[in-house]
DNA sequence: GGCATCGTTTAGTAAAAACTGAACGATGAT
DNA sequence: ATCATCGTTCAGTTTTTACTAAACGATGCC
């Protein structure tokens, strides 16, 4: 019998492999929806166990780098998915899943997609400006073609205005 | 001065300047979502195209290889983004844009969203399945660890179910 | 002070995704 | 039937993204 490491490692039980699996397939959702997969697997990570985690553990808990958990768990931060505990006494870093979703959707996810939205509006915005007829143009000066298309930018100007509202609209939190 | 090619080439207007300006931010913001810049870019020109396209004029219109172009108007038609439209007498696939968003937020982009959700809520079933006391132990078997995973899991699969909800109600594309 | 430990940064590497060119099969024209 | 043209497939390449190892700066400990 070779003697065993202090740090215990043993034999993984069926319920552990099961979180085990269940960390992967957060990657794999995360990864889905175009979000890196480490970040998936570190939540679910944080998830699923009770109280806080070290930095370093997560690191050799999901077998990556040091400094990938870093770039992550600061992702997560910004997406207010995951709290910074401190511990008294210890210099170490120790982080804590937000287990409110609600939260994770107000003040991350939603504040997220309206940025990116937004400079599509923009872009929209722009664009309808260079197609408006100055003044000097005769009404009718533009051609069908142009209309058409304005016709069209403005469509999608409203589309964006319209999901704009239901996103900072309080609708979708209260919701889940 | 050179012989120009039969293929007009005039210097782009600002007008045309600005909608080629679109189409790249367009591919931009697909590919913010994760969704490559491609897409992004071949639905923002034949949304601005009045009248189909064949696939080789998008090809040479978007300075990519008929096969990328290919590949990538049919996931715009998997999307419902794009329809194909036939032209009698002419060989070629012609396409153009869905304008209703209406329709691509309901056959396209929800059905997407939902599959890949239901994936994840089937793992969080089995991972809560796994650790459901066996019916040989006492009440109280589990230690305190496993109960508040598995009652974290249980609110996971609970949002799992609104956001399915929602996705398959009918409100969010009312609201568009 | 010097030492040890932690997290971050940076520059480089490995892995993954996007894209292309060429070959192919299909379809219609002559 | 032969040829030309179109779209697709597939193998290979390029570009991008993800990740790491090592050096660094900061912070607490002796």
């Amino acid at each position: 019998m070779p003697s065993a490491p202090a740090r215990s490692k043993t034999q993984p039980s069926t319920w552990e492999k099961e979180l085990h699996r269940f960390i992967e397939a957060s990657g794999n959702t995360t990864h889905a929806f175009g979000l890196g997969r480490l970040i998936g697997r570190m939540y679910a990570l944080l998830y699923l166990h009770p109280g806080p985690l070290s930095l370093e553990r997560i690191a050799t808990d999901l077998e990556i780098s040091k400094a990938s958990a870093s770039l992550t768990i600061r992702q997560l931060e910004q997406w207010h998915a995951v709290r910074h505990v401190p511990v008294s006494g210890d210099r170490r870093h120790f982080y804590e899943a937000e287990t409110a979703f609600r939260v994770i959707v107000r003040d991350g996810l939603l504040p997220g997609i309206r940025k990116k939205l937004s400079s599509a509006g923009d872009q929209i915005g722009r664009t309808l400006h260079a197609g408006t007829p100055s003044a000097s143009d005769d009404r009718r000066a533009s051609t069908p073609d142009v209309q058409l298309i304005r016709k069209r930018l403005k469509a999608a100007a409203s589309l964006h205005r319209k999901l704009d509202a239901v996103l900072s609209s309080r609708l979708l939190e209260n919701l889940l």
